[in-house]
DNA sequence: ATATTACTGAAGCGCAGGCTTTAGTATTCA
DNA sequence: TGAATACTAAAGCCTGCGCTTCAGTAATAT
């Protein structure tokens, strides 16, 4: 396989996760890792089409794999889901300071004043 | 515009988040709420173009949008973050269990044993 | 009333991306 | 050693999606 070396971007996380199927396959690892056929068996698709998105996780840091003899393991990378848990956190950070800001000067001008 | 009244899916939020131009999007409004058009001028495309992923955003309860008179203003809207939030939350969490369930199974029985 | 502004709808274009199939390559089993 | 297993690489198909343009509507400015 081999995956690219270069560090994933915000923008590979989330458009890894864009699609469903991708998802799925992060919820299931979430459980347990699985060789690529276990993990491929409950999905309406071929080997070759999960394996894509398999690559796809990996070159965005959500899932990790190695192999051994001839099985490849698959497991949850936690690098990814940090990545885009601290994208998310950052602007919920910026829109609830705004919103604090809003509610310090309704607090300090408006204060019952209907 | 008039957007869709079914509440959004997980799969709406991150197909929305899934796109680089959409974040930016959310990225502007977590600072400050914006007409469409003064949304719309630093990006490299059409007001039409940001208009269309306005609506996704508003589909996936990303964004929240109100018309007064002819313009149109554009804010966060925390539902669509929570959700995200919320789905990276529980994938941690059935991870971070995993894990803990093996430190404690390794703390048990390989205490300094090698 | 006319012109300008601020969006909105709709049609169409081109490409990225999700899937399949086929044909491999290792690795393990008998 | 030959057969089966577990992937993997590559090519091609086709749909969806991001974008454009153009035409239209409604609100505001002159």
């Amino acid at each position: 396989m081999q995956v690219r070396a270069t560090d994933p971007t915000i923008d590979d996380v989330f458009h890894a996760l864009g699609d469903p199927t991708r998802r799925a396959i992060v919820e299931r690892l979430s459980q347990r890792s699985e060789s690529m056929s276990d993990l491929a068996a409950p999905f309406d698709m071929s080997l070759a089409a999960v394996g894509q998105h398999v690559q796809v996780l990996e070159r965005s840091g959500l899932v990790r794999t190695e192999k051994i003899g001839r099985t490849r393991t698959c497991e949850i990378n936690p690098l990814g889901m940090a990545l885009a848990r601290q994208w998310l956190e950052a602007r919920r950070q910026l829109w609830e300071t705004r919103f604090d800001r809003l509610a310090d000067f309704l607090g300090e001008n408006g204060d019952g004043a209907d």
